[in-house]
DNA sequence: TATATAAATGATAATCGTTTTCATTTAGAG
DNA sequence: CTCTAAATGAAAACGATTATCATTTATATA
């Protein structure tokens, strides 16, 4: 289940942070689409609107948002990331290395390993990236 | 099994590629530490010796090497990449969030998730990317 | 409701890693 | 040895992100 907008200002105010228009204006504009959105696309939707808004808050408010894990953040192989509200369910991504869509999977589980690589290495282990490259219908049919 | 200074330039050559003084500097490089390098890295230390080797060069040498799979590029959470010799052996990485120190390991299979992502989701998978992130064992006693 | 203050903002410049450009040089086939 | 496509290096361009700093504002408190 993805949070709602509400949750997340909520969310926001309870870890002490102010809930200023302009943070409201970035959270809505990632709650409202189900895509990953790059800092760009959410500075270009959010300036339509509200052309007060800069590019330095869009980046700011991404930063607490993902910090406090309310949004989603995804490095897509290159350079550049993106956002997407976050979920209750832990999970990963699927990206077209043509057009970048972004599909989201869960139901697998890498605890197992990551209870190995914890005792093999004596590393404390704080967290994983696991994504998978290749071509959507689409692209191998446009191929 | 990582892959020798002599076997990455063969292969080189093997594919059409020029083994220009400057390439044979670059492997050297690589091949002669056991550790994850950035492109600056490599620049500086083959800068140290040749100095008239270019950083540019260098990038388009490890552009090269890292498409024909002899040496592994590694994307470590932010920006920036690294790389290493290349192995016969697939395998993942477990990068420490502190020190940036990697451990490389094997053994874990992603091919029955991959098949089952590739059915649900008409994917052509073509490659993942699975990193863990944590503090290692020295990084953990400094804090 | 008014006030005070730390937090947040936005324009701009700076930074980082990487890529492009283009004139010059060179590896390697013939 | 000659020729040519490939490779090089210096410099500039580039895109994404971050820092700076003077100004504004959300919110706790009086």
């Amino acid at each position: 289940m993805r949070l709602t907008e509400k949750r997340i200002a909520a969310a926001l105010r309870h870890y002490g942070y102010k809930l200023t228009p302009q943070r409201r204006v970035v959270i809505n504009a990632i709650a409202a689409s189900p895509d990953h959105l790059t800092p760009a696309d959410i500075y270009r939707r959010v300036h339509r609107q509200h052309p007060g808004i800069g590019l330095t808050t869009v980046y700011r408010t991404l930063e607490i948002l993902s910090r406090l894990e309310l949004i989603c953040e995804l490095h897509a192989g290159g350079s550049g990331r993106s956002y997407t509200t976050g979920t209750r369910e832990h999970h990963h991504h699927l990206i077209c290395s043509i057009c970048g869509a972004v599909v989201d999977f869960s139901g697998h589980h890498l605890s197992r390993l990551e209870a190995r690589l914890s005792r093999e290495t004596g590393f404390e282990i704080e967290g994983h990236l696991l994504e998978f490259t290749g071509r959507c219908r689409n692209c191998q049919q446009n191929a």
